[in-house]
DNA sequence: TCAAATTACGGTCGACGTAAGGATC
DNA sequence: GATCCTTACGTCGACCGTAATTTGA
């Protein structure tokens, strides 16, 4: 599991749909299948379903979107804590 | 800024040493010395004061501690919770 | 047939390890 | 000189994009 993977599932997600998540991703549709596969493998479990019409989220794949959002705002938020000048605890 | 980094640096904090680090880490010095480097220059922050014992965390680097463990922790509760058979919510 | 996802394939970028290079006591 | 951390360098695996393939209404 890696960050992009989680940024990658997260729009997919969304949009519940390949290639506009690749849209709005910034990037082809080979690499969001690749990744969201090599997810649910490392994961073992199906995280959508896959229709003609687009991808379904499964319940496992609602658990981890709250997951993988909860991740990702503390990854930024750890990075603007540590911007420059922030001091200590100023309110305390 | 990635997990493995994350991972990398948490332990390099705690030791407060490359090599010792490294050990636990089973990877050898350089990439903990690049990784380590490369978390700093992304985040445009010193973290470690480099002596001749070893490193010494700079309070960015305390900040940045407590970050990262909470982050790994997420992610450590997102895999067991997806853990297969996990039921929705048993208690309530 | 159309629109979607997936697989094939070639190229590039990143990360590792061994080995060599400082720096400090 | 010993013990750190760091830089050099070559190799190997990971990821991407274009193009071709598959699947289902």
């Amino acid at each position: 599991m890696s960050l992009s993977q989680l940024e990658y599932f997260v729009v997919v997600a969304e949009e519940e749909h390949l290639s506009r998540a690749a849209k709005r991703l910034h990037v082809s549709q080979p690499p969001l299948t690749r990744q969201i596969r090599a997810l649910e493998d490392e994961l073992e479990t199906k995280l959508f379903e896959r229709t003609p019409r687009g991808m379904r989220l499964l319940p496992t794949g609602v658990r981890l979107l709250e997951h993988a959002r909860g991740i990702l705002n503390a990854v930024e938020r750890a990075r603007m804590d540590l911007r420059v000048g922030l001091p200590r605890d100023p309110a305390r």
